[in-house]
Formats: C-alpha cells, structure tokens, sequence
RNA sequence: CGGGGUAUAGCGCAGCCUGGUAGCGCAUCUGGUUUGGGACCAGAGGGUCGCAAGUUCGAAUCUUGCUGCCCCGACCA
C-alpha cells in the first residue's frame, strides 16, 4: 500500500479524552474514530489489525473443530424471556421496541439464540458433539463506557458454544476451547494465563478468565510465576486425543483475579519468589454451565437408550475489539505501538526519504514489488514528508521492520533496516534486506 | 447510578471573574527557501463560541433548563 494513496490520519497531538495508553495510541495512529460514548468506527489501520485478529481467532477455533456460523445483532424479546434472561439481564441490555411495538433488543450475548439454532435441528445424541461460533458485534449498555476498545459499549467478540450428551464429554469440549485459547493468544504474541473466575449472569461451576498481565490492566490479579514460561501447546496437538494433560498443566499453579482471590491460599500455594501480584486485562472467558439454557427452552436429544435428556452445554468468549487494546498495553513504548507480525496491519513499513530522486525512487519501487511478490505486506511511504516526521510516524504506527532508503545510503548501495521492537539498525543492500525480511515475516 | 469536571476552528487551548460582536499554537491551502529524526519565512481559508430560553441597547461572557463528553466511585458474560 502507498501511504500517499491510503488513509492514515495521523494526529500529532493526543486527544484529551484518551487516559490510557493504548487509547491514546490508536488514537494517533489513526486507528479508531469515536462516534459516541463506547462507541468507536474503526479506521483503515485499526480494521487491518482487527480483521488479522479475526483470523486468528478463526483458525484456532477450526483447529479445534468449532464450526463457523453468523447469529444477527439484533434478538427477539421472546427468546430471552424462555430462558428468564429477559428480566435478569437489566439496564446493560440495549431494549428496543419495533413500528409494531415488539420488543427487541440488540444482542449481549448469544446463549439463547444458539439453543434455538440447536433445538430446531438436534434430535440425537449421534450429532455430538457439536460446537458452534460466530464472530459478531454485541453490544452492552456500560454505565461507564472508557479504556477506549478495551471496554467500549459496542464490541466484537467471538462466542463458541458446546453441546454435549453429558457433563464428562461437555468437559473434554470445555478443554478443547481451553487448549485452543491458550494457542490463539500465544500467536499473538500473548501470555494469557487462566485464571480461576466468577461465572457471573451466565452461570455454571467450571469457567476460566484468559488473562494478559499488562500495567494498566483493570484488575489485580495473583498467579504462580511459571505461567509466563510453560509451554504453549502447538500445531499438532491432537483435539481428538485427551486435552487433560494439557489443561491440568496449566491449570495447576495457583492464578486468581482479586474477585475470587483467597490470598491465605495463595501464599500458601505459591512460594514467596515465585508469587506475582499484577495488574491483567481480560481478554477471553470458558464457561461449562450444564443444562441452564437447554432445560428451560426445550433443547434436548435423545441418547442410546431412546430417552431425551437436555444437552450440556458450554459458551466461550475471546474479546475480539478488546484484544486491540490489550496488545497496545502489553507492547508500547514512548515512541508507539510495537506490533506483533501475526497482528501487524503491515508486516514492513517502506520509508523513501527522497520521493523524486531518480535512484531512490527505482530502489523503493523494486524492493516494493519484490516483497509483495513474496507476501509482505508493505505500507510503502511515498510522500514528501520531511524524513524526521516520516520516522516518527512509523515508529508510532509499530510496524515490525522499518527499510529507509535515501540518496546517502543508496551511494553506497544500502538501505537501513530497523527492527521496531529492538531499536537495532543494520546497513543491508536491498537483496539482503529482502532476504532477510521474507525469511524473518514468512516463518 | 452517586460525586466532580468540561463544552470556543480538524486537534490542543486562551478569552468568561469585570458584557461591547473572537484569539493563539499545531494542522490545512498558496508562494518561496529548505530537506537523514515531528523545518523556516510570507500570505490565506476555516468558528450560528454544545442547544434552548431569559436578563440587557448589546451575551462566548450573567441567569435558568437541557444535552454531549471526560474523570473518581459503584458496576463489569
């Protein structure tokens, strides 16, 4: 992409309504706009980086064999009042009311929608277990909308659900979504750690928060130190086989938000060296919750015996918008944002110091070409800015390399690569510099 | 929902106390000089001063009501 035929609206300047970090960020680096309170129109920039999210999300949830579909934003009334949701829910529920005064609403979850899905088609026990998802927009009606993505009012969000004959296989579904949790993170570039959680309006007894340690987290959280160095689990793990060892792992260190922490428990677990005390953001939540929706609104099979039984089901958020934010807080620094290349709106950031100058110009335009070629994306800066604002802005922006090619270097046939997360700056001709790169953002 | 703040050009702000018809920096546009870490000079455009009512000869400024937004707290699948 050429900057001078993008759009990148940069502000020098931050917006005074932005108080943390990553809000701020996106802010300047022209990412997000604010339409109303809680409520953000995402820009060329932070589209890019929402959809490379989106992605993962997707493919980590295919790889544990949940099964895309798309649920609209917008529910009856109806549904919810089978389940008793309607009146529970309270004033975060967006209500609207239709020309024909029907009650509708705009939906902050999904839970009784996917039952009726699953109640309609469902008869046996042959067709578990089943696990649908969807990534859509919600909407919950905060009080106090702020953190800008991080707890806005509209938000996208990725919800799987599980159904299954009984609680045990309902379990070894709950461990797939786990496994593929830990893993979706992890790409990022992410420590999520699960960490024992309220199960809240939804209810159930088995529910883990996936939690990223940042400074400017929302709430404390207390955990073993071992969480930031176990081994994630990688490509070939079996869904099929016994996920136990896996979740048992990463579930047997003491790790608690201070909502439910027992901190007796916690000293006691957890040696006086390895404890940490930490600010964290949520960024997914496992819930297995039995048969509370399936019981009340009918959703039952019939298992080998011939008699109907409810299914058991399970419900599985990864906070798709929020994600954004939680990456900016756990990968900044003074100058930026510092992306991670599995989430980078462009892998490499092109920078051509003399936009006009013949040798510079052939130099960018190759090297342009050739990385397309090869699959890195490239936000190609061919204005005629001055060099110092060119490098601030990249540098804001976070792209993971930086090439800046200028009469100085070319003299000499070199370009300067930098890497945005290092700082390290190398001298390169531009075939080393492809090399490099290709083998550095394709791997 | 309780408490506090704020609203003036795209962004950041001054002016308000003490009423006289709106200003600064950045950004934008034009011309010129510059050009390897957010340039400089000269000029230009851009605002029903959040909305409504009131007081007054006259309101950005005083009064009342409303609304948006932000912060602290409570809340937060």
């Amino acid at each position: 992409m050429r900057l001078s035929k993008y759009f990148l609206p940069i502000l020098k300047e931050t917006p005074k309504e932005a108080e943390i970090v990553s809000h701020r960020l996106m802010l300047r680096a022209g990412m997000i706009r604010q339409q109303s309170a809680g409520i953000y129109s995402w820009l060329p920039m932070g589209h890019r980086v929402l959809r490379k999210i989106e992605r993962i999300v997707e493919e980590e949830q295919n790889r544990a064999g949940a099964v895309q579909l798309l649920m609209p934003t917008i529910q009856s009334a109806e549904l919810w009042r089978e389940s008793g949701r309607y009146d529970a829910y309270g004033k975060e529920m967006l209500r609207i009311t239709d020309r024909h005064e029907r009650d509708i609403l705009f939906g902050p979850t999904n839970e009784e929608m996917i039952t009726d899905i699953f109640r309609g088609y469902v008869r046996s026990y042959k067709d578990l277990p089943l696990n649908l998802y969807h990534i859509q927009w919600k909407f919950r009606d905060e009080v106090r909308p702020r953190f800008g993505v991080m707890r806005g009012r509209e938000f996208l969000m990725k919800d799987a659900y599980s159904f299954d004959l009984d609680k045990e296989s309902a379990v070894e579904s709950y461990n797939r979504m786990f496994v593929a949790y830990l893993r979706t993170y992890k790409r990022m570039g992410l420590t999520a750690i699960p960490m024992k959680a309220e199960t809240g309006p939804i209810g159930g007894d088995l529910s883990h928060e996936f939690i990223v340690l940042a400074d400017t987290g929302e709430s404390e959280v207390y955990c073993h130190a071992d969480y930031l160095t176990k081994q994630t689990p990688g490509e070939d793990v079996n869904f099929d086989g016994d996920l136990n060892p896996i979740v048992n792992d990463w579930t047997s260190h003491y790790a608690a938000t201070e909502d439910v922490v027992d901190k007796a428990a916690f000293e006691a677990k957890v040696p006086e060296d390895k404890r940490i005390v930490a600010r964290g953001i949520e960024v997914g939540q496992t819930f297995y919750f039995g048969t509370k929706y399936s019981e009340p609104m009918g959703a039952k099979v019939a298992g080998s015996d011939g008699k109907e039984v409810p299914v058991h089901m399970g419900s599985y958020g990864v906070g798709v918008s929020r994600l954004l934010g939680a990456l900016i807080e756990a990968s900044h620094d003074d100058a930026g944002i510092i992306w991670h290349k599995s989430v980078a709106p462009f892998h490499v950031g092109l920078i051509n110091l003399k936009p006009g100058d013949e040798t510079t110009d052939a130099a960018c335009e190759d090297l342009y070409a050739k990385f397309e070629a090869a699959g890195v994306e490239v936000l190609y800066d061919d204005t005629d800015n001055r060099a110092g604002a060119k490098f601030a802005s990249m540098d804001l922006i976070g792209l993971p390399y930086q090439v800046v090619a200028g009469p100085r270097g070319l003299k000499d046939g070199v370009l300067e690569v930098k890497n945005r997360a290092t700082g390290e700056k190398e001298m390169l001709t531009p075939e080393a510099t492809l090399n490099k790169l290709v083998a550095a953002l394709t791997s």
